[in-house]
RNA sequence: UCGGGGAUCGGCUAAAGGUAAGCUGCCUGACUUUGAAUCAGGUGACGAGGGUUCGAAUCCUUCUCCCCGAGCCA
């Protein structure tokens, strides 16, 4: 293909333009073979979503595979809890992996053969010099380094010190095993690289029984190429390590991999370092990996969040070198896209006013029949009781409203919901001067919500009727962070002092429309007027359900509120 | 300072030497029993200079700015 699309007329991003190209040369004999490399250190967050989108896409778009392989190198940071969530979050996502679970730890052996094979080859030296030496040996970005004295020890003696360090004779820290490349690289990570460190830790899934572990720049390259992955495609960060990825492929003179770099995510309003997020949850600032404000993987799922709406804001942020900020706003407009279709609609008042219509018979109740989905005719509808006490929203009411405020005021005439017209005839308010209940009347005439005198109001305005309400709380969540680059701190700070004080504001005595008193844990709703909503799939009970919001609603009148205050 | 990358509407991406396109945002308007959704229109960009060419976002060149790199982390 060479005009730039693929079979749908779509464009293709820079990876796919570099994997049709190396189709078309016969490059890896027509396969495509990619895979996901997470290190279980951490949970999945939505920049990991973005990786995981582009390495199965590619996979599945090129009639291939991908693997999800854990980099598991590093004991002292890893653990099964992070292997679960990982897998359970992938799954999630609606990726499928097959029936293996790769591990660069099942690789040890095989990679401990292939560092033998290294010092045979006269590439590899063991070198016992302190970090801090060796560090300073080094050199920096514009001198070179100079050449550690263990450089030239012969292949006999760093086959046996090798052999040495993996049966635990020498602390930790104490030895190193190392490339023997070019101290005057200007690419630091070719001025003779650890490979292997000695460090007494305990692998999640190896026990005791190795104290050296290979250094990412050993395990991953070899892990690929054991598994014949085609394109091995990560962050740009490891652009830099592309020269030592190839030279030990080379080195080793095994099946060579390409590696394919492309920008991470970045997004407005939140930070997506592991290290980072961890300490949030440490210092107690979220719950935890799963508090609904983080940009975790599990925590948006717990907001919300689709998977279908994850995959498209994957799709629509495009894939490419360019280091770019993706707008907050793109990603909760692919979830209002997918659940404006899915979600059904219901009504339910989050700061309740109470409303008397006055001329409605006390005791009575009259049921009336509302749409669940307009979106989706399949859904159907359902019955709602309007009855003499009911709530609606205190934000819908103004004592002194403006012209375009089209809600209820004193004297106005609104419609409430697939109900009737209602008009506010007397505001009744406490000793303070609140307004604490509107005395209104109902047209019986407009049942359903339309006048036969072809009269008509401007707004339409949700309720539920008191006495049939169920109660619940709702958790109203805003952006973690208050500035748009938390990382960027104008006192010099850390990140933590753009944390948003009113991220979560949590409302207890919400009233909500008697069908949702059977709403489980992981149902989604539109809430009418409001937004999307989630039962709480922690803490939310029979009886006492509890909802997330996920996103607001498109709001203009909010907006237009907005500029004028400015 | 050395090496490696990068720069196209406000944001994110396309254009593969031949009409700078799409999505999103923003602004209008239509419709509306959700100030939602939907629909229509508008707004708006090739970092700067030089060169090659009939023709350059694309090739060459100089410059500017941004990102990554001196872990026994990944």
């Amino acid at each position: 293909m060479s005009d730039g699309s693929d079979s749908d007329g779509g464009s293709l991003n820079f990876v796919e333009v570099h994997v049709e190209k190396d189709l078309a040369d016969g490059r890896f004999d027509g396969r495509v073979q990619t895979r996901f490399p997470p290190e279980p250190n951490g949970y999945l967050h939505i920049g990991h979503a973005k990786s995981i989108c582009l390495n199965f896409g590619v996979a599945k778009k090129y009639g291939g595979k991908c693997n999800l392989r854990f980099d598991d190198t590093n004991p002292t940071k890893e653990s099964t809890e992070y292997v679960e969530s990982i897998q359970d979050d992938i799954r999630w996502l609606g990726f499928d992996w097959g029936e293996e679970q790769l591990f660069a730890s099942d690789y040890f052996e095989q990679l401990y053969a292939f560092a033998v094979q290294l010092i045979e080859k006269e590439k590899a030296y063991v070198c016992d010099l302190t970090a801090e030496d060796t560090r300073e040996y080094r050199g920096t970005l514009t001198t070179a380094g100079r050449n550690s004295p263990y450089r030239d020890r012969s292949v006999e003696e760093n086959v046996e010190l090798f052999a040495s360090m993996r049966a635990g004779e020498f602390p930790d820290g104490s030895r190193t095993l190392r490339a023997r490349i070019d101290m005057a690289s200007p690419n630091l990570n070719l001025r003779d690289p650890v490979l292997y460190r000695i460090m007494r830790a305990t692998h999640h899934r190896t026990g005791d029984e190795w104290c050296i572990y290979p250094m990412y720049d050993f395990a991953h390259g070899q892990s690929d190429s054991i598994e014949r992955i085609t394109h091995s495609i990560c962050t740009l960060e490891f652009e830099n390590h592309r020269p030592l990825y190839d030279w030990c492929l080379d080195a080793l003179e095994i099946y060579h991999p390409r590696q394919i770099e492309f920008a991470r995510l970045n997004m407005t309003y939140t930070i997506m370092s592991k290290r980072k997020l961890l300490e949030l949850v440490r210092d107690g600032h979220v719950t935890g990996w799963n508090d609904p404000r983080m940009p975790t993987i599990i925590g948006l799922r717990r907001r919300g969040y689709t998977p279908e709406s994850l995959r498209s804001f994957c799709e629509t942020i495009g894939v490419a070198k360019f280091n770019s900020t993706i707008e907050r706003g793109v990603l909760e407009n692919s979830v209002r896209e997918h659940l404006n279709k899915v979600a059904p609609r219901v009504m339910a008042v989050l700061r309740p006013l109470k409303v008397v219509i006055t001329n409605f018979p006390e005791g009575e109740t009259e049921l009336l029949d509302a749409v669940n989905n307009p979106e989706d005719p399949q859904a159907g509808t359902r019955q709602v009781p309007f009855s003499r006490e009911l709530y609606i929203e205190r934000d819908d009411f103004m004592e002194d409203p403006p012209k375009k405020f089209f809600r209820l005021g004193p004297g106005r005439e609104v419609r409430f919901r697939y109900a009737f017209f209602v008009k506010c005839n007397e505001v009744v308010k406490d000793e303070s001067g609140e307004v604490v209940e509107l005395r209104c009347t109902y047209d019986p005439a407009t049942r359903g919500g339309s006048a036969p005198d072809g009269r008509k109001v401007k707004g339409t305005i949700h309720w539920v009727s008191a006495a049939d309400a169920v109660s619940a709380e709702v958790r109203l969540y805003d952006h973690l962070f208050r500035t748009e680059n938390p990382e960027a701190s104008e006192e010099g700070g850390g990140y933590q002092e753009n944390l948003n004080p009113t991220s979560l504001e949590t409302l207890s005595d919400c009233r909500l429309e008697p069908s949702l008193a059977v709403a489980e844990p992981g149902q989604r709703f539109q809430f009418e007027r409001l937004g999307y909503f989630i039962v709480d799939s922690v803490d939310s009970s029979a009886d006492g359900l509890v909802f997330n919001r996920t996103v607001t609603l498109r709001d203009s009148w909010a907006k237009i509120q907005r500029r004028k205050g400015k």
